[in-house]
DNA sequence: TTCGAACTTGAAGTGCACTTCAAGTCAAGC
DNA sequence: GCTTGACTTGAAGTGCACTTCAAGTTCGAA
């Protein structure tokens, strides 16, 4: 495969595969006439790049999984601490909701209005 | 209240709250002496904007809720937008999380291995 | 063989959310 | 009066995750 069927596949630009080879992320790639040629391997490391991207790693933590050989220990540690910062995010997520949807069933002509509401009722209530 | 006073109070540095300003996120400060000066009002404005940040709204979007006259109708298309959008992410977060989970009580050596199952079998399974 | 699409490179550009910097102003305490 | 520290400005810098660009090479089909 070359660069252009393996982003094509990926869903990604093919500037985004060289980006992630320069960063380490992808092995570089084996050249045939100066052009990169990619083996399925390549398939499996970009579900696992785009899977960790999402789980909101950032890319050189990405390249901090791959790096070294014992991937397990490593794995390990940041796999716990990305799902711990995962609670945390979802949780914030939550609150927000909450507080978006008090908005919406609050009749606030204004934010500000809203925002004094949710300061908790240190002033004027009702 | 002087940008310091306002600053550590929500807990920002002061250039974030010029930055603001400059954004349109917060009013133009009246001046003395060519000081930004605050009343208390910039406190809940400041709280909205951090609580619409922590929901995810970008800080155009937040300029955008503050914008035009009448918030209510344009909140509410927001928010309910931002609503779905929390919960896509929620989900997506979650999802993140059983991988890793997935990660974390499976034996791979390496991410690839792990990676190769989380495609589901089309292989060697086991 | 000639064309255009797909590729190569390194460098620069983008958008977000800020921060940092340089140079100068102002207020208060000694 | 002078210093110190908090402030002012606009401009430039930062870090992330890429994209875009310019200039050149290669492939595959007509």
């Amino acid at each position: 495969m070359r660069i252009g069927e393996v982003a094509a596949q990926a869903g990604l630009a093919t500037s985004a595969i060289r980006y992630y080879e320069r960063l380490g992320l992808l092995p570089p790639a084996r050249r045939v006439n100066g052009r990169r040629v990619y083996g399925e391997d390549v398939r499996v490391r970009l579900v696992v790049i785009q899977g960790a991207i999402a789980s909101g790693f950032t890319l050189k933590e990405i390249r901090g999984l791959f790096a070294g050989r014992p991937y397990s220990a490593r794995l390990r540690r940041l796999a716990g601490a990305k799902i711990r910062e995962l609670d945390h995010s979802i949780e914030r997520s939550r609150a927000m909701q909450g507080l978006l949807q008090k908005a919406l069933r609050c009749r606030c002509l204004t934010l500000e209005e809203c925002g004094r509401r949710m300061l908790g009722g240190h002033g004027k209530r009702a």
